[in-house]
RNA sequence: GUGGAUGUAGCUCAGGGGUUAGAGCAUCGGACUGUGGCUCCGAGGGUCGGGGGUUCGAAUCCCCUCAUCCACCCCA
């Protein structure tokens, strides 16, 4: 049989409402705070991904899916969005204007083992906002986002705030906290080992026993900021607390991305599996610059998709009410009952009908596993009266109202 | 890349060397040609993940392989 390839997957009628609701919901909060949507390439050159993510990062080292094209350039289906939007700001000169603030949505491509809440092609829903270095609009955002979950009526899940500082006082704190861990050889784990060398930081993350203790009583980042990267978490906790937004500081926090400076975030959740990290983000002050772009402090932040489908599986009905026209009786009847259904469908309501002429009883019956929310009925009789049934499929109701107007009647009903 | 679990009907799962592989749900038909859901009767549907081996005989035992799930690594 055809099959879809490993960490690849169809998503099917029966949850596309959940991912559409989500997506309009994106749309709906983002927009409400000033942001446009851009849509950026799938593929890009493989060398924006490795000049902004970083070339000793996992993503970069061992998930990207990196082919040649017909010209033998080499090019990568994109593992997350930011890289492409500070691409398109760059290259499109949006910085000579105001502030951007854009969003995006659509598939990211990492080459990883697939588990819970994991795929190779896996869908985010991104906003990076360029051309303002304010903390106060770290915390705005980080609200924006809050927002966007509890719309959702997304519950147990927990915002976690570090710094991660800056070119100025990152360096300093990597040497000292190398200098620590250099102490701790003997309890660090095999990976951690190689960590110490590469990113010390990352140890401090580490989940295995040895490794959380050893770093227990590790300097902190928090307090080995400079007087600018200090001033500004404060200033962001601050603004948080008073527009209400609960954040959890977390020291040992890091980000898998080279770009971060300062801010860096992590929402998760309860209750998905071990990938629990619904949305994360951060400020990235350097990277417009890296890439050739003028000084731009940036902050951003991604959602991961399906990871919130997970959290969303019980969500209520959110499927369109569907209305099914059965019509019996002869040529004039269908005629007519054509009639009814341009009419509903110019109105904007979902209708489903029966294309075999069968008897009231099969249609009737279609309807109930169509999922109708109502059926009109339309037969010999009704049409001499100029009449239409109209039943309710939950309640077993019938009525029967004037076949002049009724796509009104229905719009009227399905919207109560 | 590493580890563990699991692959039998559309779905959930029984069967663990011996005729023709079963159940529930789902599907289709009928009871039922002006009213769905309920009930009853009937039907269709399987390369038992794939390949190789052991055996008189393999869905069942062995080896290999593939896939899925979960976890590690890492990440959204």
């Amino acid at each position: 049989m055809l099959r879809t390839i490993r960490g690849f997957k169809d998503i099917l009628p029966a949850e596309i409402h959940l991912w559409q609701h989500i997506e309009e919901t994106a749309r709906k909060i983002f927009e409400s705070y000033g942001f446009s949507e851009i849509r950026i390439p799938i593929v890009e050159r493989t060398d924006l991904f490795r000049r902004s993510i970083g070339e000793v990062t996992d993503i970069v080292e061992k998930e990207m899916y990196t082919f040649s094209d017909r010209h033998g350039e080499s090019i990568t289906l994109r593992p997350e969005g930011t890289a492409s939007v500070v691409r398109a700001y760059i290259e499109h000169k949006l910085y000579g204007g105001p502030i951007s603030k854009l969003y995006y949505m659509g598939p990211m491509f990492r080459y990883e083992r697939p588990q819970k809440g994991r795929y190779r092609q896996f869908y985010q829903i991104g906003a990076e906002v360029l051309g303002e270095e304010s903390p106060r609009l770290d915390a705005e955002i980080l609200e924006m986002l809050m927002r966007f979950f509890s719309h959702l009526k997304l519950a147990g899940t927990t915002l976690q705030i570090n710094s991660l500082g800056c070119r100025i006082c990152r360096p300093g704190y990597k040497d000292e906290l190398k200098r620590y861990l250099g102490g701790k050889r003997g309890v660090l784990c095999e990976d951690c080992l190689k960590r110490v060398e590469i990113n010390p930081l990352r140890v401090l993350d580490c989940k295995s026993r040895g490794c959380t203790e050893a770093t227990s009583g590790a300097p902190s980042i928090l307090e080995h900021l400079c007087d600018e990267c200090r001033g500004h978490f404060h200033a962001v906790l601050d603004c948080l607390q008073t527009a209400g937004v609960h954040a959890v500081t977390n020291k040992r926090m890091v980000r898998g991305l080279d770009y971060y400076t300062k801010t860096t975030f992590e929402v998760t959740a309860e209750g998905i599996g071990a990938q629990n990290t619904i949305a994360a983000g951060g400020r990235y002050d350097m990277l417009v610059r890296d890439l050739g772009g003028p000084d731009t402090p940036c902050f951003g932040f991604a959602i991961g998709m399906e990871r919130m489908g997970l959290l969303l599986k019980e969500a209520t009905e959110l499927k369109k009410p569907l209305v099914f026209v059965a019509v019996f009786g002869g040529d004039d009847v269908h005629a007519a009952g054509m009639d009814v259904i341009d009419r509903l469908r110019e109105h904007g309501v979902a209708v489903e009908r029966d294309y075999e002429r069968k008897g009231i009883k099969p249609q009737l019956k279609r309807a109930n596993r169509l999922g109708a929310r109502y059926v009109l009925i339309l037969g010999t009789d009704e049409l001499a009266a100029g009449t239409i049934a109209v039943k309710d499929m939950e309640a077993g109701t019938q009525e029967v109202v004037s076949l002049e107007g009724i796509e009104a009647t229905v719009v009227k009903k399905i919207r109560t």
